[in-house]
DNA sequence: TTGACATATTCCTATATGGGAATGTAATTT
DNA sequence: AAATTACATTCCCATATAGGAATATGTCAA
């Protein structure tokens, strides 16, 4: 089998670079395509496949606005990621605080070494 | 083109469910490959093969005892995604903030129009 | 209605998996 | 050394894109 559909999973749909990018501009302001296309280094129709896909998973919003049509994201959708994402944080902070006492031991060590190689001379 | 290599990128590497409920076992203790493949269900090679991807993007770590290797979530490999996703975060709550207030104009509407059908009775 | 503009969708193709099966490799036991 | 155990890798195949090109759809203007 292949992978799971993009389309059904915020994951994947974050997963692409360019969707980030976008989905990075449209929280800060409403777009039409236009200015997508202008502002991300890609075709229209690519913007418009990698919005579909966004809205498929309820990452952005759209809004007809005469022949445009204003994009704009969702940022309630991204929560999940950012639940999902932090519930690792008690882990790396543990694992940094576990870095910084090795470190200190480690000095500790290394100044009483410094010592007794003083009181041997 | 295709997609972007899931092997050089986390958010494509946690994309993937069953590498995430890895990942999630991971974090809590350190595993030996075949205690993870009678968890979740996958035959070994699969699971190695998500190892390996989870590996090459620096999402966990390997360690080797005897014949067996032990893994071990590298849980600051997932603070790029915290942190990402957390960019959005004052966007939702602004959001969420904007539904609030709506809800309450309703109701405050809601009040005073029942109020003015009182003076009309 | 016709023409122009803004998006969306479809068709096509090359690429990237993910799982299954088989095979390779490293370390341990007998 | 041979057999066994625990993993990793390779080969094959079906599926899922992502982008490019062409086409369809929808809306507004004249």
């Amino acid at each position: 089998m292949a992978r799971a559909a993009t389309t059904s999973d915020v994951f994947n749909a974050v997963a692409e670079p360019r969707r980030r990018e976008i989905l990075g501009l449209l929280v800060v302001k409403e777009l039409q395509v236009g200015d997508i296309v202008a502002l991300v280094k890609l075709d229209q129709p690519s913007v418009s496949k990698h919005l579909r896909v966004l809205r498929d998973v309820g990452l952005v919003h759209v809004r007809r606005n005469g022949r445009h049509k204003l994009y704009r994201t969702n940022a309630q959708g991204i929560r999940p990621l950012h639940e999902w994402a932090g519930t690792f944080e008690r882990y790396w902070t543990h694992q940094l605080n576990r870095v910084k006492e090795r470190a200190e031991a480690k000095m500790k060590r290394d100044l009483e070494s410094k010592d007794s190689a003083k009181e041997n001379s």
